[in-house]
RNA sequence: GGCCCGGUCGCCUAGUGGACUAGGGCGUCUCCCUUUCAAGGAGAAGGUCACGGGUUCGAAUCCCGUCCGGGCUACCA
């Protein structure tokens, strides 16, 4: 039997970093059996909806690599891939339960509910539903649901209880006592998610369930309904949780969660990959530096973690840093293209990479650092060209020196003006000669080689600039 | 409160009874390289393996208890 795996997000906002983390490890495991990822939108709460949650699942799922065979825009041949237009399917999964005894109509109001459960709380009781409707008779709950507004709850037995072999947590456990009687089919014809996934993941042929450990307390409700059913339960791992700093699942006040921030903040998607995975599983060796194509051979569901992984933005950064070395110029070239002005010319951008990819984590870093290539706002205040303990007069009359030498190398390329300056600053006895030429010409003290940088920038540009700067020296 | 899951350096982790004087990576610090910043190289600091009892010749590893943390506890997912 092949391989049928499923990402299955509620489109209630923009996709989260851990539900990549959560659809790497699906797709991983898709990839490495051959099998068929899905991706299936859970939009059963109304309530919650949010329109443009589905380009950012398709956006952000894409730019990390990540691809599936059957979803909402793809087809396949159990569609539709959207929960809100399956209705009249759960719908009727809810009525046949009902049937077989195994769930019931309930038509408690919200407001007797809430009441139902401070009085509970009052008494220090656990709040869990009184079943109250399921000594109603069958037969006039089916009369009364024809015109009463209702909702169907899974008939969860007095004793017994259900089990799992985790694939990473390992045997758990429930008492059914302990069970509520949850709400499988709400009053407005939608499926809760309890009820949805499980005859989805059925009907679809899900063979694996890898989804986040939020979800193992909910497991015996689905167990009882696949139960009812007769169906085979696939073999689920929970994997563990993405956490903040303070050990909570991560969320906004953490920092950056929406993957569209990663990608704003110019984070290499290799690098996030690479360390996504690692939050949560680990090879066994003490490699780390994984392409997309080595985790499908390597990543085993055996290896992941049971505790969650604090999210850590400083190895974040290391891994994108990784990458950006590891890239191809050409390709770190066009990656660089929409951090940069349009109007910068390409052929300039492409012919500094070389010396930009060992500088940068994030694609964001590499504007400062060639900006003096595109830019002749430099600074004008004095002290912005002076090399620390210089002062003004000597550093203006080393720099007519440098002109001189730069207005002349022959060739003009970085290793001949490398040999001419190396020779001024014996001369001079000038240890920050480079510095002094880097203010001038730059206009900052941070960068690449200075050889390169009067290269690349070109004699008469690199003669201006030195002017330039021996000018507002002589006013000071 | 109840149910469930966790607990090895600040963070990610290796480790599944003896080669553990607990290894690697991130971060931090030092040095080398480099007339900037990085990258690269070499080192350092950092852990009584949550705690307490057992079992055993021997425990991070097995058992029991305790503590701490988290998740769930909705007609949310």
């Amino acid at each position: 039997m092949s391989v049928r795996v499923r990402f299955a997000p509620s489109p209630t906002g923009e996709l989260h970093i851990g539900s990549v983390r959560t659809n790497l490890y699906n797709h991983l495991f898709a990839r490495q059996n051959n099998g068929t990822l899905i991706l299936r939108i859970e939009d059963t709460d109304q309530e919650r909806y949010d329109p443009r949650a589905l380009a950012s699942i398709y956006d952000g799922l894409h730019w990390v690599g990540i691809h599936w065979q059957e979803g909402p825009r793809e087809g396949g041949p159990h569609a539709p891939y959207v929960q809100s237009e399956r209705l009249p399917l759960y719908q009727r999964h809810a009525i046949e339960m009902i049937a077989m005894g195994a769930a019931y109509h309930c038509f408690c109001s919200p407001e007797r509910l809430a009441q139902m459960r401070a009085a509970q709380a009052a008494r220090k009781e656990i709040t869990r539903y009184d079943r109250l409707c399921r000594r109603i008779d069958p037969k006039e709950a089916a009369d009364r649901a024809t015109r009463e507004p209702h909702t169907v709850r899974l008939k969860v037995p007095d004793e017994g209880s259900v089990a799992i072999e985790d694939l990473v947590h390992g045997h758990v456990e429930w008492p059914l006592a302990t069970l509520d009687d949850q709400v499988l089919l709400k009053s407005d014809g939608f499926p809760t998610y309890h009820l949805a996934v499980v005859v989805d993941d059925h009907l679809m042929g899900i063979t694996h369930i890898f989804r986040g450990e939020e979800w193992l307390p909910s497991v015996p409700k689905h167990l009882l309904i696949f139960r009812a059913f007769g169906w085979p339960v696939p073999p689920m791992g929970h994997v563990p949780l993405v956490l903040g700093q303070d050990s909570k699942k991560l969320s906004k006040r953490h920092g950056a969660t929406r993957t569209s921030e990663f990608r704003e903040q110019g984070v290499l998607p290799e690098g996030l990959v690479n360390y996504l995975a690692l939050v949560g599983w680990q090879p066994g060796t003490e490699e780390e530096v994984f392409s997309m194509e080595e985790l499908i051979a390597r990543w085993r569901i055996e290896q992941v973690q049971k505790a969650g992984g604090k999210w850590d933005y400083e190895r974040l950064r290391w891994f994108s840093g990784v990458w950006m070395r590891r890239l191809p110029d050409d390709v770190l070239c066009d990656r660089l293209l929409p951090f940069l002005p349009p109007e910068w010319d390409r052929g300039v951008i492409r012919a500094t990479i070389p010396h930009i990819k060992e500088r940068m984590e994030m694609l964001t870093q590499a504007k400062d650092l060639i900006a003096f290539l595109f830019s002749d706002d430099l600074p004008t205040e004095p002290a912005r060209y002076l090399p620390k303990k210089r002062a003004a007069t000597e550093t203006r009359d080393v720099l007519a020196r440098v002109r001189a030498a730069i207005a002349g190398v022959e060739p003009f390329a970085a290793a001949a003006i490398k040999t001419e300056m190396e020779r001024l600053a014996a001369e001079t006895g000038w240890k920050d000669l480079n510095m002094a030429t880097r203010l001038a010409v730059t206009g900052t003290n941070v960068g690449f080689g200075v050889y390169e940088s009067i290269a690349l920038l070109g004699r008469e540009r690199s003669v201006e600039r030195l002017d330039r700067g021996i000018g507002i020296l002589k006013i000071a």
